[in-house]
DNA sequence: AACACCATGTAATCAGTTACATGATTAT
DNA sequence: ATAATCATGTAACTGATTACATGGTGTT
């Protein structure tokens, strides 16, 4: 049971889902393909923290839909209690930008400018899920809401930073 | 050569370097523990990138101190204008407070403080050291600058959510 | 003497990515 | 037909952490 173990016990808290779609889920919050997520889910099955039904569809291949079980539950609930560890942020921009000053300026403005759009691209697409999840009645969960809320900070302080460096960098040219 | 090398590059690219002052250095934007750094320079050693000597210290124990060779600035010079790739962010706290439904609110306070409180320190941490280069003359490095910037937003970012966040739920209860 | 920090390394394990593999269904 | 998306899986490899191991130097 490690980090991405209880991210799939804290999805299937809220609804059963398939493997598929719980990696498509946990994407915006634990990055982890679908090669780490499927044998995880058979472990975590064989451990008893979840189970899986065989679903049949007819306008999508059959899939297999798994629930959280009671000692899931508990295990989760268990988890909660525990500090969680600090973050980590793996972010290569930043190497490149601390190791400026041995390129070409001109491609450190354009990595910024890459960066500037990708955040852009995020508050847009962040605003409406926030958008379409708080129009929502009832409202769907309060941790849905602080999660979308936590990545929007982040990538308008990321799209702040890359900003001001933008300028930074043109104000010495 | 992966991105951890890189980092290692770009570090060795200022001022040559012992494995130890590197590790220390690079946690701060790469995280990585002494058992990944030493294997990885010997082998970067091996395939040129960098060169190192032996310096005898009377007040500490002996070091090896590493410079960046030839070769090593070239391949620098190149990792810097492919695009980087995006950022990956990896916090704990997150899932637990999307599963927050299904344990204790004060949990998630509690867990909500000790975010803030980290953030704290590492604003003044950081606010610290930015005073501090800023006082240099000649100031230090422009990445150092725009590298010690991106964490201050960041975390000022984080502690911003964090603290809205605890005041969503006390509102609640 | 005990502790903290400096300094380096290897071994075992766990986490995560890339590549390989297969096949259904829908839209163009 | 052919591409895109849905759906699941395994194998090989790379990246990262934890544990094991050693020893110097300085402080209390």
């Amino acid at each position: 049971m490690n980090t991405l173990a209880y991210g799939l016990l804290s999805l299937l808290s809220y609804s059963p889902d398939s493997g598929y779609d719980l990696m498509l889920k946990i994407q915006s919050c634990w990055p982890a393909k679908h090669s780490q997520i499927y044998p995880l889910l058979s472990q975590m099955e064989s451990e008893g923290y979840v189970r899986h039904v065989l679903v049949t569809q007819t306008d999508k291949p059959d899939k297999k839909v798994y629930s959280i079980t009671d000692k899931g539950r508990d295990a989760l609930r268990a988890w909660l209690t525990v500090p969680a560890n600090d973050p980590v942020i793996r972010d290569e921009l930043i190497l490149k930008v601390f190791a400026m000053d041995q390129g070409d300026p001109d491609d450190m403005k354009r990595q910024l400018e890459l960066r500037i759009n990708y955040c852009r691209d995020r508050v847009h697409w962040l605003d409406r899920k926030i958008e379409f999840y708080s129009s929502k009645e009832p409202p769907p969960s309060r941790g849905m809401r602080l999660l979308l809320e936590r990545g929007r900070f982040a990538t308008q302080s990321d799209l702040n930073w890359a900003e001001w460096a933008l300028e930074q960098l043109q104000d010495e040219s």
